[in-house]
DNA sequence: GTCTATAGAAGGATAGAC
DNA sequence: GTCTATCCTTCTATAGAC
């Protein structure tokens, strides 16, 4: 299947990624469209024939952003290998580390901060990521024989905000940018044991 | 107790009263000196004379909110007419409350956008508020004589989490951000009742 | 489409009088 | 401490040549 997006200009290309890694980076008010000129080594004036003006510029990366970077729980495949514990534990891994990389901090950043602003971020960013993930998460909850949940949206819900938790707020305000590898796999645990307490048979 | 504060210059305090209302309404970026000066009814040259920079003025904001800025579980009293239940969701209801307000969320948003640049505010927003919710909730939770909790820590952050789900993602990006009670009654609830499938005796 | 050069506005910060 | 007036830089955006 071939993107329409193939036959776009080199130079908008560069644009918008010079624009995507500055913006992700320091935000929208400290990036100045000379610096996102000068990082993608084009001039001003090809910019603004590119993108009418710095916000628009900016809205339409972060939507693209937001439709890029679903939260991975569209491969929720019923593995017959495993127990539901060892499932929700590795589907818990995937997520948790998800919300910890940097791309996924920043654009989460990028859109609480701005949606005041640019109000049409807010739901790119819901649409694209949470709600999609909840969904998910849902559909698979439904399909395991092992569980009792009487309500699968909640339930999905608050899996995820058991992941969520001091080490991820931590992380979200730059304290422990960088979680060792046991730290997120001992949430993930207190996460899983917590649910299955809860809702298993 | 007299505070030394007492002795501060009104125009000193209406200069912070205007900068914390921009600041936290609208952003550090979007917000200049002079929209400040102008608010506070001052002249630039006072604003400087009390603040050596917006850098500086901004910081002190942000710290003193945080400090300011509890998560209301400090009168967390063993109320003997309540039972475990009835009192974890009154606690929930005040807690997601607080976190929902306006303020609440301002802050998080101010501290998450600009710690980047500020790194000594995500310790004190830390410090100020998560930190001193978890420690609260979590002496409280060990002095319910119902509930069986291996870690109290943990057990504090994961209701925590269990109270920040879908509505309050979706509060923190501008969608619904002004939840009704029924939704907030209803998150509370649900967090509630999971929480003790997992911890009651 | 792409460049160089620049207009025009706004921003942070300060000088100097009182 | 407080003001008015201003400096200098930086920013968004555009004009005009190619």
């Amino acid at each position: 299947m071939v993107s329409i997006e193939d036959s776009e200009s080199p130079k908008r290309r560069a644009i918008l990624n010079a624009a995507t890694e500055l913006f992700t980076a320091r935000g929208y008010g400290a990036v100045s469209m000379d610096a996102i000129a000068r990082e993608a080594d084009v001039s001003k004036a090809t910019l603004y024939a590119h993108f009418e003006s710095k916000d628009r510029l900016f809205a339409t990366i972060v939507q693209s952003a937001c439709q890029e970077h679903i939260t991975p729980t569209g491969e929720l495949a019923d593995d017959a290998a495993l127990d539901v514990e060892a499932s929700l534990r590795a589907i818990g891994g995937r997520i948790l580390r998800f919300f910890l990389r940097d791309r996924t901090m920043a654009i989460y950043r990028l859109v609480m901060a701005e949606s005041a602003r640019f109000p049409e971020l807010g739901n790119a960013f819901y649409q694209g990521g949470p709600a999609n993930g909840r969904r998910m998460l849902a559909a698979w909850l439904t399909r395991q024989p092992g569980l009792v949940v009487p309500d699968v949206a909640i339930a999905a819900e608050q899996f995820f905000g058991l992941l969520r938790t001091d080490l991820y707020l931590r992380a979200s305000v730059g304290l422990t940018p960088v979680p060792d590898e046991a730290a997120i796999d001992a949430v993930v645990d207190a996460a899983v044991q917590t649910f299955l307490r809860a809702y298993r048979l």
